[in-house]
This record gives structure tokens, C-alpha cells and sequence, in this order.
DNA sequence: ACCCAGGGTCATA
DNA sequence: TATGACCATGGG
């Protein structure tokens, strides 16, 4: 696809998703949600200067104790619960090594089905931990799209993610660095609307929310 | 002082 | 099924 070409030259490489091990990716792919990757991160170091970056520690830990280290990533008392859910589940299904043998549609309808991973979640986690060819659609991938007109606002999740997958083909390597590009460029240029476009063109908003004074 | 960020769940209608 | 409220920190 052209768009990725030309993302790709401006860019270059984006080299994701920053993490040591696929745990500490699953992890992140969590704590990110809706939330600055930089604050993810100090969440992160916070988990391994405490030594409990693993699904066992995490889940022995109390939601309290748990929810204070990883405060800086905000919701953090939201996380701290979603985190226990999800290496509970991960622990169940027996780890990585047990996991990484799985379908793709099984391994992502298991982790559907965890309290608090939703459909970003689990494509991170499924390409990024996983290396399985699935495409993730955020709110950076449905902005560029829509700003470029090539779809529409409200199209949906699945829809979307079928429409990159099909056309694409198949192939992990080409949607891992298509996605971070795709945040590199939403981040750099194609930045969200004003909430009053009003602003942007005249001096004396009528609704008042140029904070002049 | 606002807005935004690599979402998801839950309660309503 | 489709909206809205809610979660919460740190940076611009």
C-alpha cells in the first residue's frame, strides 16, 4: 500500500514494541490503554526496580500495593485489577510456552474474554508478544484514514481491522511496522481537531473558550 | 487552566 | 445498539 511506503520513507523504522520480553509487552499493551506511552513507562520501571515484572509476583501482590506501582500510568486503580485478571489467565492457560501454540482466532478469543482486554489489547498483545499476523486498528489508524478520506468516520473495529488484513495479506513483519508508524504519524502530524474550529479562524470566539483573561 | 494520550467497562434508553 | 460517564496521571 502506498501509504505505508511513503510513512515508511519519511520515518523509517520504528522498531516496536519497546519491551524486553513478550511478558513485559503483554503488560504494557494493558497500561497503555488511553494513556501516553512515557507515563507507561515509569510504570513499567516501577514493576522492575520492585522486582515483580512477572505474572506470578503480579498476581500474589494485593490490588493496593500493586495499584501504587503502577500509578504513574494512570487508572491505576482500574489497571491494577485488569493486570491481576489478565495474568491469572495467563497463568491458567499454563504461559507463553503453552499459549504460543495456539490458533490465532483461540488465542484471541481467550483473551477477549478477559475482564478488561478489548479488541486494541489483544491485537497488540497477538502481534507484538505473539508475532501473529494481526492488524491493530487505535484511534491514530481511524484519524489518518478518515482525514485521507479513504474511510468512513464510524466504521467499525472488525471492520476496519478485515479491511487492512485483506488487503495487506497475511504478514507480521510489514503490520508490526505499519501500526507504529501510523502512531509516529498521528503523534508528528495528524494531530486531533480542535474542539472549536471557530477558534482556530477568528480572534473573538462567540462560545467563549479562548481563554482570554 | 485546558487538552490530550498507543481503551474498556458499565449503566441507561 | 448506541450513546455517555467513568477511570487518573503527566506533558504540552
Amino acid at each position: 500500500m502506498m501509504v505505508y511506503r511513503r510513512l515508511l520513507s519519511s520515518y523509517g523504522k520504528q522498531h516496536w514494541w519497546p519491551g524486553d520480553s513478550p511478558f513485559e509487552v503483554m503488560v504494557g499493551a494493558v497500561l497503555t490503554q488511553n494513556t501516553a506511552w512515557s507515563n507507561v513507562e515509569r510504570a513499567i520501571l516501577a514493576l522492575k526496580k520492585a522486582d515483580v515484572l512477572d505474572a506470578q509476583s503480579i498476581v500474589n501482590m494485593t490490588s493496593k500495593r500493586l495499584a501504587g506501582l503502577i500509578r504513574p500510568s494512570g487508572y491505576f486503580n482500574i489497571k491494577a485489577k485488569r493486570l491481576k485478571y489478565f495474568c491469572l489467565w495467563y497463568l491458567e492457560q499454563g504461559g507463553h510456552a503453552s499459549l504460543e501454540r495456539w490458533e490465532n482466532r483461540r488465542l484471541r478469543r481467550s483473551m477477549l474474554a478477559v475482564h478488561g482486554v478489548g479488541p486494541e489489547t489483544a491485537d497488540d498483545m497477538l502481534l507484538y508478544a505473539f508475532n501473529r499476523p494481526v492488524f491493530v486498528i487505535d484511534a491514530y489508524t481511524r484519524r489518518i484514514f478518515v482525514r485521507l478520506g479513504l474511510i468512513v468516520a464510524d466504521e467499525g473495529y472488525e471492520a476496519m481491522r478485515a479491511m487492512f488484513e485483506a488487503v495487506l495479506g497475511p504478514d507480521t513483519v510489514i503490520y508490526n511496522e505499519y501500526h507504529a508508524l501510523l502512531v509516529k504519524h498521528g503523534k508528528d502530524v495528524c494531530r486531533p481537531a480542535p474542539r472549536c474550529a471557530h477558534c482556530c479562524l477568528v480572534t473573538h470566539c462567540p462560545t467563549g473558550q479562548s481563554s482570554k483573561k
